[in-house]
DNA sequence: GAGCACTGC
């Protein structure tokens, strides 16, 4: 193997660094009361007890191992650029060197649970042969039974009557710990749901939980799905009037409470992983207070209502800000992590990642990699470097297999990080943020962190969103901790130094206080909260956020009059499951006739981009995109290629050859239906077609965008109308380099400069006569 | 002449 200016830890031999704390953290769990405390946004008025100090420790292990990342000979002279570092760095290539560690491979430590996405698998199976309902009922019952002493084994068991009793005598409780999963059984067995008193509903951020959750539950309570177990979420609904336990995505429960304003189906809303923060969730919690409030008060008004409970369950200590509610600590079953931190800091994370992957596959156990970085072109550059360096292995020592995860990455490609690696083999996962919450892969180990990550940003003032790379919060690196000690004893890397981790944020900023609320304040408004600037929120967002939402709604139409008061235009445009900016311009569409046009071009900007774009093959992919062009833009070449993908009959073949993503565009199909069926709802007829009159779509989606609109310059740039703000057109885009009068765009997001995707020419004169208050002080040519 | 993390209805 050949290395010059060989890259190495300095350093101690791992086996001789100690912990100093006990190791059986797992047995720490138990539960602890904690005095009550008060209102939030005012700070918390209990501390934590010591013991739950001691159980926090579970993730914030001492950060005083260290392992330095100092290395020697470093061949690039380079001057690093600090956005894109390894771009400039020229490859290393390794030397033959002899004090490289060979050691036994172990196969079983890697692979012994590494049978892919596993906690899916376990649901149940339904038989190929239909059973007699007898026989079915049996065997749900009989795996009842066999499951039953797994749960008694659960840590949680011990602290059931516990939290019962909580439960039963407050209305709202608080679980803060690791695993909460029981919880919604323990109130069903308890009998404080029931068909004549109310449901439980378990809400979730995410879709697969929903669903996984859902399975495994009944399993648990010897039920199949649709029956006392259920879930709901888009597109897909296994509940039933029978259902008692339902778990829903958070968004899923928001639409629901728009025509159920007391939630009456329900006398239990479970928040689960609420220390997510989403704004959903953050959303539902207000709303979900206030309807215990009106239920409480109709209650003792005798109007035959139950109260509602609320259970909030959350993984980390922030818990005081939720309400003024009694609070549980419930501690899981994590294995103990041991942390490394950098000497010095690391100008160059890839590199530092690079040479930290190396040292941890030649000198430690077997075992998987997990690196966190920022995005696909990390990912992919540090894939390419993975495999070069990989290739120069000596023959003794194991092989090295590298399996990128984004979001934007085919899901079969996805699939093979949850495939195990061949015997003798090390998996290396380089992940983005995806990996932090939404999906878990078996069999990791080692995790490195490189200790930043891509976030979306709202600037209120100006009004722009924003992308871009920043430090990561200290929960949030715990989290990154933690995937390594899922199921065994683990090791994390942290490519910072100790300083540096004390400088991190506790908790990554709620996103509710970093993003468009339009949409949300639309809902709660639709909900029946018109005071929007008065309610409850756990973060409050800034005043200017909360008014450009308003003023945005303003003049969509969906608020009016001096008091900002629902129109019934608003009420419509609630009902639909996109952004208002959308709505408004499906429902525009019954007046330029061109309702099934504009419901496929809605469709296919609401999803992630169809088109697919390996670095490696990108002027294929661009050669293979120019036959769906549109002279017009982007809306029009979408529209192209959802016919095309029609008249293919959704061929998953055609759409490779074609660089389509086939999970998208079947999304696409979805979302159409969907909002198909609403316009019927609506009475808004779907199928009506403006034919090839196409300007009729683009003018239609003015009506929602005339804000996101920009006119040419002499100089060939853009400048927004509304703001006089410099744009870029993307180039992902078909009207990148082009230049026309005017264009009307989907969004505006910065990164590195100002860019607009999703980009349509347009006339300038259409611009009058739209949103008429916005354009009065406008100069339009 | 240059590139968007993640989730949800």
């Amino acid at each position: 193997m050949i290395i010059t200016g060989r890259v190495i830890y300095n350093t101690q031999d791992f086996s001789q660094i100690k912990i100093t704390r006990t190791p059986p953290l797992h047995r720490l769990w138990g539960i602890v009361e904690v005095n009550e405390v008060g209102g939030y946004s005012g700070g918390a008025k209990g501390k934590p007890s010591q013991r739950i100090i001691q159980n926090s420790f579970l993730l914030n292990m001492p950060a005083n191992h260290i392992v330095s990342f100092n290395r020697r000979d470093r061949d690039d002279d380079a001057e690093w650029c600090h956005r894109r570092p390894h771009k400039k760095r020229k490859h290393k290539r390794f030397d033959e060197d002899s004090t490289l560690v060979k050691y036994k491979v172990d196969n079983t430590q890697t692979n012994g649970n590494g049978n892919g996405n596993g906690s899916v698998k376990r649901s149940c199976q339904k038989p190929r042969q239909a059973k007699k309902p007898n026989q079915q009922k049996e065997d749900l019952l009989a795996k009842r039974e066999a499951l039953r002493p797994f749960r008694r084994s659960l840590p949680i068991f011990s602290a059931r009557e516990h939290i019962l009793e909580q439960i039963r005598s407050k209305a709202t409780v608080i679980i803060v710990g690791e695993t909460g999963s029981e919880i919604p059984q323990y109130i069903l067995e308890a009998g404080l749901a029931s068909a004549q008193h109310g449901a439980i509903a378990v809400t979730q951020p995410r879709r697969v939980a929903a669903i996984s959750l859902a399975k495994r539950v009944a399993e648990e309570v010897g039920t199949s799905l649709r029956q006392k177990v259920g879930y709901s979420i888009r597109f897909d609904d296994t509940s039933s009037p029978s259902t008692l336990i339902k778990y829903l995505t958070d968004g899923m429960l928001i639409r629901e409470l728009l025509s159920d304003r007391l939630l009456l189906k329900y006398r239990v809303v479970v928040l689960d992983e609420a220390h997510e923060r989403t704004l959903r969730t953050d959303i539902l919690f207000g709303m979900v207070k206030a309807i215990q409030g009106q239920r409480a008060e109709m209650c003792r008004r005798g109007e035959g209502v139950h109260k509602l409970k609320i259970v909030v369950m959350s993984a980390t200590l922030d818990a005081e800000r939720f309400s003024d509610a009694k609070i549980l600590y419930v501690s899981g079953r994590l294995h103990p992590v041991r942390i490394y931190n950098t000497i010095e800091p690391q100008s160059d994370y890839i590199d530092a990642a690079l040479v930290t992957i190396f040292q941890i596959h030649l000198e430690q156990p077997m075992g998987d990699i997990l690196v966190f970085l920022t995005g696909q072109e990390e990912i992919e550059t540090l894939e390419k470097l993975l495999k070069e360096h990989a290739a120069t292995l000596p023959p003794t020592a194991s092989r090295i297999l590298a399996c990128p995860i984004f979001a934007a990455l085919p899901t079969a490609q996805q699939q093979r990080v949850f495939t195990p690696a061949p015997r003798g083999t090390r998996k290396v996962v380089l992940a983005t943020n995806i990996a932090e919450t939404s999906i878990t892969i078996q069999g990791i180990r080692y995790v490195v962190d490189c200790g930043v990550a891509k976030v979306r940003g709202f600037n209120a003032r100006i009004g722009i969103d924003s992308l871009s790379v920043h430090p990561i919060s200290k929960s949030s690196a715990r989290q990154r901790t933690g995937r390594a000690g899922r199921e065994a004893a683990g090791f994390c890397y942290r490519l910072y130094t100790a300083e540096t981790f004390n400088t991190l944020e506790k908790d990554t900023v709620p996103e509710i206080k970093r993003c468009n609320l339009s949409s949300a304040i639309l809902l709660l408004k639709a909900s029946g909260i018109e005071d929007v600037l008065g309610f409850d929120y756990m973060d409050r967002p800034s005043r200017a956020s909360l008014e450009r939402a308003l003023v945005q709604l303003y003049a969509l139409g969906a608020i009016g009059g001096d008091n900002g008061k629902l129109t019934d235009l608003g009420r419509q445009m609630a009902e639909f499951p996109l952004d208002p900016t959308f709505s408004k311009v499906l429902i525009q569409s019954q007046h330029h006739n061109c309702t099934a046009e504009v419901i496929s071009v809605i469709s296919l900007l609401s999803v992630d981009s169809i088109f697919y774009m390996p670095q490696d093959k990108r002027e294929q992919a661009s050669e293979a995109r120019r036959k769906f062009l549109h002279g017009d833009g982007d809306h029009l070449t979408l529209l192209n290629v959802l016919r095309e993908y029609d008249k293919a009959k959704g061929d998953r073949e055609w759409c490779r050859e074609n660089f389509l993503n086939v999970r998208n565009l079947e999304h696409v199909l979805d979302v159409q239906k969907q909002l198909t069926q609403f316009c019927i709802r609506l009475s808004i007829s779907p199928t009506t077609t403006c034919g090839s009159d196409l300007d009729a779509v683009l003018r239609c989606f003015l009506a929602g965008f005339f804000v996101n609109t920009a006119l040419i310059q002499p100089d060939g740039s853009y400048r927004s109308v509304v703001g006089q703000q410099t744009v870029n057109i993307h180039p992902s885009s078909t009207m990148f380099k082009k230049k026309v009068d005017a264009i009307m765009y989907n969004e505006l997001v910065f990164t590195t400069k100002e860019y607009v995707r999703g980009v349509s020419k347009i006339q300038s004169a259409w611009l009058t006569g739209v949103a008429p208050p916005y354009f009065n002080n406008v100069k339009i040519p």
